[in-house]
DNA sequence: ATGGGACATATTTTCGAAAATAGTTAGAAT
DNA sequence: ATTCTAACTATTTTCGAAAATATGTCCCAT
């Protein structure tokens, strides 16, 4: 728990459950809420000075994105992290990017190449600018997320976009965690790069690979650097 | 609305609202809630017997499965069925069960086996009795979906089988909103002998073509079939 | 007739109290 | 000392009232 607000209104969603929630979701994506972390209902009342009911609200739409567990009549946590988890969550992602990707280059138009060529530019910018820690910017983790999400943003399909969505939380949850513990950030400029030239350049199977590889060494280095936190699978 | 009931108990999960969510997805599988049905507090709280703030919990589970869609200050409604939600839906569904039933094939033990097996001949029971009209039969859709749940149960990947399983749902209510119209059921027992068959034997290959060329031909059924009430896409 | 603004009604959203359930401590019997 | 039970405390879960927001209606000016 980090923050004593006592009365919250509205920022961000129409409702405040869902404003809630995604304070919520950003608390745990960052780790400010650990894994395993008891979500108490008078100490989040506390904190976001809301009511019992509107927080259970936001707190359901949490489970189902796989951030927060609820054990009935038990209360809420944050999810635990767990090496069994990491590579769930790897290999589903691997499966659902790779296909959004391939369809968004198949059918990406004129407004998909300036989304993804001009989120990219953003994100070296910003490495140009803090070329040293860039990784726990928050700035630089925002223009991230949209890369990524430019580049399949163009494949047409609401719902595997909507779970690929939650897949890129949980897994940010576990690169924050990693980077806690990492000396230097891995060198992704050239690979970001690589990934716009092969999406624009519409060559699918080359831009499946990237992302592949992409997630799976990101992957691979939350593992090794992680592992002193992350709980044996 | 259907029942009239005015208090309710819990009947099948722990807490209220994960029974009244359980007892919603099904009226709104089997379409006794249409879609589109705007689903109003006063008119929930009289058919189920459940307090705003419970009911509101069990919507909010719903809308991340994807049967009922929020508009923000303005009510929950029972999700639109389209065209092109039924395409994106098969697409997603083809892509995550081909990949579970490979992994499946891949890990699965004599425990598995004996399900696959068992499950499978459950349904054949089921459908020498009601040879007729076993589609439409809720015995048989318990046995089906179980056969098919079987089929996929050794991948050991819980987050694509928890997505599997809202995708199943989905795709549940357009099989039976197509089952209204259509004059006589596709003849499926032989189908899914095949697919028992090659899973058992460890044909991962013919096994997946097996599961894509179901999962694709009940969508074409069911766009077929179910046409004229389906909105256009 | 038509458009707009003010009032009235319908509906959703939020709240904090009350009920239900889990967890904990203390005391008694063995 | 240990186990069992009973009472107490901590916490979650559910409720219906109250506040906030949207929708509909009526009246008037143009």
């Amino acid at each position: 728990m980090t923050t004593t607000a006592l009365k919250a209104r509205k920022e961000f969603g129409k409702t405040l459950a869902s404003d809630i929630a995604h304070r919520l979701r950003n608390e745990i994506v960052t780790c400010q809420l650990k894994p395993n972390e008891s979500l108490k209902f008078d100490a989040l009342r506390l904190s976001f000075g809301a009511s019992f009911t509107t927080l259970r609200e936001a707190l359901t739409l949490l489970v189902a994105e796989g951030l927060v567990v609820a054990e009935e009549q038990r209360g809420y946590k944050v999810a635990p992290v767990t090496l069994e988890d990491l590579h769930d969550l790897t290999h589903a992602r691997i499966l659902i990017e790779v296909d959004l990707m391939r369809r968004s280059i198949e059918k990406g138009d004129d407004d998909w190449e300036i989304r993804v060529i001009s989120s990219l530019h953003r994100l070296a910018r910003i490495e140009e600018r803090a070329p040293e820690d860039y990784a726990s910017n928050t700035e630089w983790k925002a223009a991230h997320r949209q890369f990524h999400e430019a580049l399949v943003s163009a494949s047409g399909s609401p719902t595997l976009l909507a779970m690929r969505n939650s897949l890129f939380d949980r897994a940010e949850r576990y690169r924050n965690l990693s980077a806690m513990f990492r000396p230097h950030p891995r060198d992704k400029v050239g690979e970001h790069r690589a990934l716009m030239q092969a999406a624009i350049g519409r060559k699918a199977d080359q831009a499946c690979d990237l992302i592949r590889s992409h997630i799976q060494t990101t992957s691979d280095n939350v593992a090794k650097y992680a592992a002193g936190v992350i709980s044996a699978g």
